[in-house]
DNA sequence: ACTTGACCTAGAGCTCACTCTAGGATCTAG
DNA sequence: CTAGATCCTAGAGTGAGCTCTAGGTCAAGT
């Protein structure tokens, strides 16, 4: 709950949410499924700012979906960079593991740290 | 340069690292090969506290080995996992460019966001 | 000898993304 | 009607991971 209205507060729906008699949120499909997508965007490491940048191209209206379009285009690209990334930072650690499985498995020392 | 001393203030070495006569720090080859997977440690998401982990049963000798592969088997599993869910997120974030892009080339607007 | 630049320490400050608190209003079950 | 859960707002606090500052030492070039 904390973390809807801090979402609110920062700007990240893509309207204002509106109220009901009391005073509470009343949210409707479009604004769960924009929740879906940007918790994805969330998830892969975009940047409040970037997303909030979105909303504010949405809530703009129409007219600037090809800059919306750019936005998207380039976050995807850096989530493939980044799972490249990890990629490569699995094979280092995969290799330490297996480093250490056969040290453990024989007792052999080679590639094991030990205190100087 | 800050980078280094503060990765040394928070224990990240792997061992103690010396400093010549003027008092400047002198590193070894063990010591950068360390921050090669050290970093990579890092960049797939490995807490500072966890690689202090690490670098604690290295720093307390031999015959924890099998401790230290059980943490570099956990994050290896997690980097996994963050892959996977990587890619969870690319599928609706390439979804949605999908969509945009047919919205941008066709002029039609289904799926894309408009202000309310 | 002198200037310039790289490095030293200790510690303060910053950004990001939450997360919680306080004090109050509202809704729901019994 | 009442108790308790759930929500409201505004704002303070937190934790991770840097990043910079101040005041000084040291080393290399001219």
């Amino acid at each position: 709950m904390h973390a809807i209205r801090f979402f609110e507060r920062e700007g990240l729906f893509l309207r204002d949410i509106p109220r009901n008699a009391g005073g509470r949120r009343v949210f409707e499909r479009q604004d769960v499924e924009w929740l879906g997508l940007c918790n994805r965007l969330r998830e892969s490491g975009m940047p409040l700012a970037r997303i909030r940048r979105f909303v504010e191209l949405v809530r703009a209206g129409t007219g600037n979906e090809s800059e919306r379009l750019q936005l998207l285009r380039e976050h995807e690209a850096e989530v493939r960079a980044k799972i490249d990334d990890l990629h490569a930072c699995l094979a280092v650690i995969h290799g330490k593991v297996a480093t250490y499985e056969r040290h453990v498995a024989e007792g052999t020392a080679a590639g094991v740290w030990s205190p100087t």
